[in-house]
DNA sequence: CTAAAAATGTTATATAATAACACACCTTTA
DNA sequence: TAAAGGTGTGTTATTATATAACATTTTTAG
């Protein structure tokens, strides 16, 4: 498991948090010789406001809130393409829907619990989940280029003060 | 394992496979008390005319084609809704497409091998990999209301004939 | 038979994503 | 330095996916 869950509970120092976040993606971008440019990283500082999966259009609203100007979709799309190829955002698509990785230098993993009541999207790795994965896709002779694994229901906090 | 990996071959009798699906519904139904109207029966059983995900507009298109009448969104969305609700069809969160379920009555585990060269998705379920999901949302109190694992990548067949 | 419920038809609209082209800013190099 | 090419962004229009809201028909229940 790769992050405690009291990243849930909205009680850490998120500043903190995005810019342990920042200093791991200018880190990425440097090696991979990719320009985090002003726009770019904008939109990375957006995503990362919450711990919950934003929309593109969402995120194109606080862009124009931020900036003034008129903003159109493919700015946000193209930001947010160029922040998945870094390995720096992932993609919700049960949500349509995009939130800052948690392990950007790590295995990407891409595995995610979904409160449905709070929002939240907590990242996970778990070894025999993938070694399972790999075996069910090693058994059908299949080859994974992407995996998507998604879990929605109630974290343990909402499940706590929803009974 | 659920599913053979002839399916993928189309190498099987198709027509067993959709007659065999349509009584699986039949029943299904029947146990819920849910009446399978001409119309959701059509749009099953053009959801099951492959073994790949259709997206909405294609199978309106399709309807279309098959009832001279105009169709819209709603009409094949609603008749989607049911049969969602009904566990008789999955959908596809990265493709935005819908597909039969292959074993309606069982456990619905929802796990999905997508071939992104000859379309053809193949459902699965395997135990470890079930177990690990549960023990994984288990360790953060998180309890699952609804789960998508989907693996994109290329079939075996797919591997051979395209090195 | 009649009222309520369920299903479908119909129109409009919301939401998500991309295509196509223009322009600006580099940097390379001839 | 000027031309050429690459990369990033702006801009407009369009495509793709999905739902809201209300009218009408069909089915079921009392």
């Amino acid at each position: 498991m790769s992050i405690p869950t009291s990243i849930a509970s909205q009680q850490h120092d998120h500043a903190q948090c995005i810019s342990t976040a920042m200093d791991a993606a200018k880190a990425v971008c440097a090696k991979n010789g990719a320009r985090l440019t002003p726009l770019r990283e904008q939109v990375f500082r957006l995503v990362w406001n919450s711990h919950r999966p934003l929309g593109a259009y969402a995120l194109m609203d606080m862009l124009a809130e931020q900036s003034t100007r008129k903003v159109a979709p493919p700015t946000v799309y193209r930001a947010l393409e160029f922040l998945l190829e870094q390995g720096l955002i992932h993609r919700i698509n049960m949500l349509n829907a995009f939130i800052g990785c948690t392990h950007p230098d790590a295995d990407h993993a891409n595995n995610f619990l979904i409160c449905e009541h709070c929002g939240v999207a907590i990242e996970f790795s778990a070894s025999p989940l993938q070694d399972s994965i790999n075996k069910t896709a090693s058994d059908f002779g299949f080859s994974i280029s992407a995996q998507s694994i998604e879990l929605m229901g109630s974290c343990q906090q909402c499940q706590e003060s929803q009974p």
